[in-house]
This record gives C-alpha cells, structure tokens and sequence, in this order.
DNA sequence: AAAAAAT
C-alpha cells in the first residue's frame, strides 16, 4: 500500500461508526486498523497478526459492524472468543463502535450466564453475536440460534480457537454457517503448526503482520529472577513492596495456586483476589469488575486471563510461575504496556526452569534482564517513607489536641522519659508486625554439601524414571 | 503438562 492512512475518516468507514469513534476520542487509525480495515469493508478474508494492545478488536469490529444490514434482524455477524470475559469485553466494545447504528442489537453468549437473560437478548433479533464455543452450540442445538443468514466470522485469539479442544467446537459452529461468508483470523501469535490449519478456513486472504518496531511496540520493561534462597510467595511480596505499581496482575499455572498466592498476598495486607476457570461465573465477573475500577490492586490469575483482556490499570505483570510456551508468556505480558502506557514484567524461574527461560528469549527474540531479589536496604527505606508520610497525614489532621492531653496524663508513668525516647518507644509500637528496619535478605547461596545431596536426589529421580 | 470451553 503506497497511501498511509491518517485518520479513519480516510478507510471508508459510514458516517455512524466514525461518530462513535469521534465519542470514544479513537482519532487515527492503529498500523492493524489502517491495513486490515480497508479490505474487510471490501468483503475479503484477512488473517491479522500484532502485537499485544494493538488495537486488534477494533480492527475487525469497525468493518464487519459497518456492512451489517441494520433492517435485517437476524445474526449476521459472528465473533468467537476463548474466555467468557474476552466474549464480555468484545461484546460491550462492538456495542460502544455500533451505539449511533439505529436498530442494531449485540449479544454476548457464554457459558455460567443464566439462560432467560440470553433468551430475551435473542428475541431483540440481534445482528452481531460475540461468543464461546460451548454455549454457542448449546443455542444451535436448541434452536435458539440461527445463523444461517450469517455474513461475517471471526475468531479473535485465533491460534488458541483452532488448538486442540477448542477446534473441534469451532468447526461444528461453523457447520451451522452458510458455505459462503467472510472470515477474519486475529492474534497476536500465530505458531507454524496452527498456521497451516488457518488455511482450511480461509479463502484468498489478505495477510497482514504488523511487525512490532520501536513505535508499535508496547513499552514493557522485562526482567527476570533465578528462584533463589527463598521461597517463591516471599520473594514475591518483597518485589511487590519495592515496586511502584498501578495495578499488578500475578499468573500462575493451576487454579489451585491462584488460591494459595491469594491468601499469601492478603495476609501481607494486601487488596488482592484470585481469578480462575472454577470460580462461578458471577464472581469471575465482579472479581474483574473490581480490579478494572480499581477496588482491587493485584489479581492472581490463571491463564483463563491471558489472553485478550484490556485493563489499562495493569502496570505489572509477574509470572509467577513460568509458562510452559512462549505464546501463553507473549500474551500474559502484553496485558500491560496497553493504550500507550508503560508497563513491567517479571518472570521467576527456578533453576531447573532456565531452559524455558531460554526459549522464551529465543522465541522473541528478546534477551530478558536478571534481577536480583530487592534488598534489606531498599525495602527498609521504602518501609520508612511510607511510615513518614502517614506520620506526616496525622501532622496535618486537626484532632491531636485530644492526643495531647493523653500524653500529659502518659507523662507521669515515663517521669524520667524525655520526649523523644517516649516517641522512639510509640514508634517501636507503631510499626507492628511490619518492622521498618528489615533483617538482611538469607544469603543466596546454597551451601555446597547441600547441593550434592540435590543432585544425587535428581539422579536417583532420573533413574527410577528410567526403569518404568 | 495446565487451563479453557455447556450443564
């Protein structure tokens, strides 16, 4: 393409989407947008990969919600998303860029949601459906789901929608469909093997892969630590405490741990709630609901919000425990560094993980920074000047006259006491279970007696392995 | 090898 567009007044969207557009203050177009939008107006099938944040949603929604027949009501346009929040997020964003469309109605269908909620928004006739799978089919086999005059397709996430245990589900939904309609492929990984799959789905498509470049490319600083010396959930409250963070989002690999790191976190104070798979679909949503108005600081989290989710809050991102695939790592750091913000991510690797650690650095081709655990000396001082401001609120409060009376009537049980000694004594009181001198950090290294007994362990382990 | 996705 010669022309570089500039707005998106210049890619042939109608009049309603850009006065939408005009209302949410989306002026220029993404490099996704501006490359993708022009040929799914045009009807073409595009496979549209970018990075994390780009702007994929719009991307596709801007189009396909512009060629919808307003006066038709029935499905003519479909997403599918691999979590529930994701069909939320897309549903409530296609609803924002169609709100000026007269007569146009959207619907999320995902699974936890009760039936007759879906029932009614079914009955409006909607035109744009956003969904997961299973509730999906369930529609489809009770008839309550009709998308036979279906135009449009998309699978978001693409390469997870066409893995394993989701495909299968896909390719029925799309039994369902007519044999002639328009499909548009959206991710920001596209691994080789699911690639080739996205053939069987596409018919001539435009491709488009915004490489990422100093000026598309999210700012996320990351870093990593070798576990060490202490446990992971300690390290873990000792980076948190010397972080300055907005939001954080911590990933790790079971729903069990979101529990166990959850409670970790609450017992060091703070405002923090798990997310998983296996929490009711109720509280999955008022649990994000409350991290993204920011009534909650840090949410632990399992894969299920990896991918997609769009909380401009999130300023940290911490793997917890590594991911076993570079895709799953590309996508849980790039749920910060969102909408032109900056954002961190720190990934714990045990020893016994640097080869993962490896293929991460391969795979982006990235070399990520080692950092060390934070010291005594840098929690400590953090420690005190939060103390001081909160010493510094009380000066500035208007009711310590009456504490000043307290402390004529203290005075006589500490007669020999001279103020300051009084003040070291309250201060000792005042820190709590949170000193504000830390002890050193347990040195790192291991002793080496200790780390032949590991190894020994490990060889025994390997050969018993062997024998089975 | 875990998680996700209908009940």
């Amino acid at each position: 393409m010669s022309k570089v567009e500039k707005y998106f007044s210049d890619l042939g969207l109608k009049a309603h989407i850009l006065n939408a557009l005009a209302d949410l203050g989306y002026e220029k177009p993404s490099p996704i947008q501006s490359a993708c939008i022009p040929h799914l107006l045009a009807g073409r099938d595009v496979l549209g990969m970018a990075q994390t944040g780009s702007g994929k949603t719009a991307a596709f929604s801007l189009p396909l919600l512009n060629n919808i027949n307003p006066e038709l009501a029935v499905p003519q346009m479909l997403v599918l998303a691999p979590t529930r929040e994701l069909a939320v997020q897309v549903g409530d964003a296609c609803t924002d860029f169609a709100k000026h469309i007269k007569g146009v109605n959207i619907v999320s269908l995902y699974g936890g949601q009760r039936y007759d909620l879906q029932l009614r928004a079914l009955r409006y006739g909607p035109q744009v459906v956003v969904g997961t799978p299973g509730r999906l089919l369930d529609h489809l086999k009770r008839g309550t789901l009709n998308l036979s005059k279906l135009n449009g397709l998309v699978l978001d996430e693409a390469d997870e929608m066409l893995r394993m245990g989701f495909i299968e589900d896909v390719e029925n939904i799309l039994s369902k469909i007519p044999a002639k309609h328009q499909t548009a492929l959206f991710s920001a990984t596209m691994p080789e093997v699911i690639r080739r799959i996205t053939r069987r789905f596409m018919n001539n498509p435009y491709e488009v892969r915004i490489q990422s470049s100093i000026k598309n490319c999210p700012d996320i600083s990351q870093c990593y630590w070798i576990v060490q010396g202490i446990r992971k959930n300690e390290a873990l409250a000792r980076f948190l405490e010397a972080e300055d963070f907005d939001a954080a989002i911590i990933f790790v690999r079971t729903k069990n741990a979101t529990l166990e790191v959850a409670e970790a976190l609450e017992k060091n104070g703070y405002n923090s709630a798990a997310l998983n798979g296996d929490m009711n679909q109720n509280l999955r949503e008022q649990t994000l609901d409350r991290f993204k108005n920011g009534r909650l600081d840090i949410l632990i989290a399992t894969d299920v919000a990896a991918r997609g989710l769009d909380v401009d809050r999130i300023s940290l991102v911490v793997n917890y425990d590594i991911p076993l695939d570079y895709e799953s790592y590309v996508h849980r750091i790039g749920r910060t560094g969102r909408a032109g913000r900056a954002g961190r991510a720190l990934l714990f690797v045990e020893n016994r993980e640097r080869r993962l650690l490896r293929n991460i650095e391969r795979m982006t081709k990235l070399t990520i920074k080692e950092v060390k655990l934070p010291t005594a000396e840098i929690l400590s001082s953090r420690r005190l000047a939060k103390f001081a401001d909160k010493v510094q609120n009380q000066l500035e409060s208007n009711d310590l006259n009456m504490y000043r009376a307290l402390l004529a009537k203290l005075q006589p049980a500490a007669e020999e006491l001279d103020m300051e000694t009084l003040a070291a004594a309250l201060l000792k009181m005042a820190q709590g279970e949170r000193p504000l001198i830390l002890p050193q950090v347990p040195n790192n290294k291991v002793p080496n007696n200790i780390k032949r007994r590991i190894l020994r362990r490990n060889l025994i382990d390997r050969s018993r392995g062997s024998r089975r």
